[in-house]
DNA sequence: AATAGTTTTGCAAATGTTTTCATTTTTCTC
DNA sequence: GAGAAAAATGAAAACATTTGCAAAACTATT
């Protein structure tokens, strides 16, 4: 009532007030340089008492920047991502962006559609996670010469700059780290292999690992369970069920891994005394397990970090960063690897 | 090369092509029942051939709605908020809305820029985490007349309609449970009470319940320690090497609990016969602990789609909902609290 | 106090849509 | 096949800004 028209205030109801023109209210903002001290203060003063906001919309079909990106990710409820999007985000809101944030739950014509959606929303740039995207996604991109990026996972070949750890280097470094040990008698716990890139390269690793030198995971002992860690714990029961029992199980995440241990913990076998276990990821928790996780740090926020610098080069200054950078993954040993009696 | 110009096709181009009117291209979008069928066939056809997407910045200075909603968060990585901002996005993204996501990091007056942010890219409506915001805060939307909801905890008095649990109920039902249990020497291990709102309502329920019941927690066993996993388990260590130690833990939420629950590992005490545990907050991995672990659970996934669907429901039909809804926590009870011996 | 130079400001066009209203086209009825 | 009614389309104004250009207002110089 006191004064404040309720009715949204726009510029020219602010150029009113400050008895000046709206092009003169506009400059303030985006030129301050430009117009007069005493004329800004104005233009401040009326913009208070308005409680003027800009509207990024209107500055947006003029062709400047929205200040969004758009990150498009399978899930956000998975320790594995949530690291990932905290860190690119709060990097990207330091350059001055907002990230505008789609699910698709695994569904990749699900997320063709948010990818458009997010062009219409004229995001200045776009980050998808991981390297396997429907052909449709990427034609769109390119069409719409939209600065894109592939976050988490990286490949030299893939057909956007991609920052991320190599999984098949992940998956090399533990088995090397486990057959190297002494052990032999090796089983694997992993997400389904199929259609699942991430899981199948760390794979690929650990058997190039093993066979380098001279071991490999019976048949039997190749155990594929969902993404969770009851169903890791249900399957490892199973496993260590027939008294001829492995002595390591490399699982493909850290989240197996728990489920892997806990089995373990209730079957009372001791880790790493009757049996080592490892992981992949190192997520927030596994440095604390009793005992702790051996496995290798896919490191979130330096991809984080890295790939919010990259974009926002592309963005600002059409820099392209050639197909994008490796983040190395690192092997951490921890009390749950333990070399072969 | 081969046909489509390069250049950013707007909706006039597509008109052109299709030889209608920009009105007509306009129609056929949002009003396709007006558009005669062939016509929109000859649309269609050259939206295609040009690759044009429309450009929703242009819609929304005409006063329709962005279609996002902003959600501010204090942080994206931990389990507490991942699971509800996923559950939130699904939620508003069934419903047609995308999420513009910003994390603060705990600082309020972060939070205030951020929500002004979110103003001036024109959501359609604004969610919080938690109770206690910046006076500024509170009076921008307000001011703006934004639709607005706090998520997480629920009270009748907030400034905002809010959905989420009551954290005095939580830690009322721990509180009630521990003791009708049977234990007298009970500990508390809780996250910092001082300005933080969520910990101290529920410290407080603990307490009620117990006073209730003719218990206390004794100065030496409130024990405060950061929110990490690793600072519990280090507390824990020093909290049982006195011979006098405590046979119930409380704990303020779920991390702290696994802490709790490594640190006694460690030091080869079992869960329950020596000492019971509970935590806060059910969150994932809580099941599967071994043991597992008895909690209050809130039900992070009803909060996000009741919130989505309150703030929605705001947006579209001006429908405000009262206050807000208590959404309410749940005692779950595992394998780490039993009867005192 | 006139001139030239500089700094500030305003006018008007442009941006990519939607929408109201008027006009044209089609369909129906007899 | 004329007239009325209904359906489909287009013209133009509106939305909230920015910006190129020109005009106006200052400053400095003589």
């Amino acid at each position: 009532m006191s004064g404040l028209k309720s009715k949204k205030a726009d510029i020219i109801a602010v150029a009113k007030l400050a008895r000046v023109s709206p092009s003169t209210v506009s400059r303030s903002f985006n030129h301050p340089d430009l117009v007069k001290a005493t004329t800004r203060k104005k233009i401040d003063s009326a913009i208070r008492k308005l409680g003027y906001i800009r509207n990024r919309a209107a500055q947006t079909i003029h062709g400047i920047r929205s200040g969004t990106i758009g990150l498009i990710v399978p899930t956000v409820d998975q320790t594995i991502f949530a690291e990932l999007i905290q860190s690119f985000s709060e990097a990207v809101e330091k350059r001055g962006f907002t990230i505008l944030l789609a699910s698709h739950g695994y569904n990749l014509s699900r997320e063709y559609e948010l990818t458009r959606k997010m062009l219409e929303h004229r995001v200045d740039g776009v980050a998808l996670i991981g390297l396997e995207h429907a052909h449709d996604t990427y034609e769109l991109l390119e069409q719409q010469a939209m600065p894109a990026i592939l976050l988490w996972n990286h490949s030299d070949t893939a057909r956007l700059p991609s920052v991320g750890s190599d999984n098949e280097t992940a998956g090399y470094l533990i088995g090397a780290h486990v057959a190297d040990l002494g052990h032999r008698r090796i089983a694997a716990v992993f997400p389904p292999l199929d259609g699942n890139e991430r899981a199948s390269m760390r794979f690929d690793g650990v058997l190039k690992a093993l066979t380098e030198r001279g071991c490999e995971i019976p048949q039997k002992w190749q155990v594929e369970t969902p993404y969770s860690v009851s169903s890791a714990k249900a399957e490892t029961e199973r496993l260590i069920n027939s008294e001829d029992r492995p002595d390591a199980i490399i699982c493909g995440n850290d989240v197996l891994a728990w489920g892997v241990l806990y089995g373990l913990a209730k079957a009372r076998l001791s880790v790493p005394d009757d049996v080592s276990v490892t992981g992949i990821g190192d997520f927030k928790g596994s440095k604390d397990f009793e005992p702790g996780l051996t496995t290798v740090r896919i490191p979130a926020k330096t991809i984080g970090e890295t790939a919010a610098e990259a974009i926002s080069g592309m963005i600002t200054s059409n820099v392209t960063t050639g197909n994008g950078t490796m983040v190395p993954p690192e092997l951490i040993v921890r009390a749950s690897s333990a070399p072969a009696r």
